[in-house]
DNA sequence: TTCAATTCCTAGTTTAATACTAGGAATTTC
DNA sequence: GAAATTCCTAGTATTAAACTAGGAATTGAA
């Protein structure tokens, strides 16, 4: 039940840039540096969020990345569904009818999934990016985690 | 964010054993069969479950598992969570200090970890094994999963 | 008293997913 | 036109998950 780096890593570059893109876009690199994370990899995470529509690019020199929508409009739970596919403990929590899972009136675990997802999907839908930001701005006015060896 | 096999299995034995081991113990193999899970790699799920206190075994010929406590007394978390160690999405979640977030006051993330962790230890807590047999035999009179692809 | 059925234990192997690395193309600013 | 950036894809390395294998210990029954 662990969450991968892309979640980890992706919900702290998207607090980074929400602090950092108000006045100018801010690039891969920089975040890379104030997160202690590789520019290479966070790059294809910062593409998955761009992908879910949660920022927009500027190209070219001086450009980066900047949110696509208000602070406030941003919840955890969207910021971990775009790095993380779905926060489903086990894939036949949703019924999907494709899967293995046909017989699933068989299956009495699968209310036990079904309802460990949406406990987890109510509680990071209900935090949202701006308050995340603000706690940022309070514990650690640098911007960086202090400790790069952190899994938050 | 997904459970592992471990998890996924160790639940159902667990159904499977507090359905079949009220009258004699039930043996590995015969939750094997009926489940559709690889006899070796059961016994090791079932050595977990036995570790935490939640079963017993019976040695010998004729021998096998039983429940250690009441059904009722058990808990969907009590479970998963000696099969799967800890259910927290991110280490860190637990403020363990041994770990590199000694500086945890720079993570704002931690928070996240921790309320994502909270949601769910109380979704599965408050599920009872009880619970779980009951739908079993209501839905599936039969005992196996009906469906041996299927994940739950 | 021996055999078969079981749990118990540990180490090895395979498979799959994660976490990157590498490198070049396209775009934009200065 | 050079530097700084995003964009895109493919490859690789590392790690964890999911088993497999095999033998020792225990017990019940023939």
């Amino acid at each position: 039940m662990k969450l991968s780096t892309k979640g980890r890593y992706g919900l702290r570059a998207m607090i980074d840039m929400a602090r950092y893109s108000e006045e100018e876009p801010v690039s891969i690199s920089s975040i890379a540096v104030r997160q202690g994370i590789s520019e290479g990899y966070l790059e294809q995470l910062v593409s998955l969020l761009k992908k879910a529509g949660l920022v927009k690019s500027i190209r070219g020199a001086g450009g980066g990345y900047i949110l696509a929508r208000a602070m406030d409009d941003i919840s955890v739970g969207d910021i971990l569904r775009a790095l993380e596919g779905s926060l489903e403990p086990v894939r036949c929590a949703a019924f999907y009818s494709e899967e293995g899972c046909m017989a699933s009136d068989g299956c009495v675990t699968k209310y036990v999934w079904q309802k460990i997802n949406e406990s987890i999907n109510r509680t990071v839908d209900e935090m949202k990016l701006n308050e995340l930001v603000r706690e940022s701005r309070q514990m650690n006015p640098d911007g960086d985690c202090g400790n790069h060896k952190c899994n938050g």
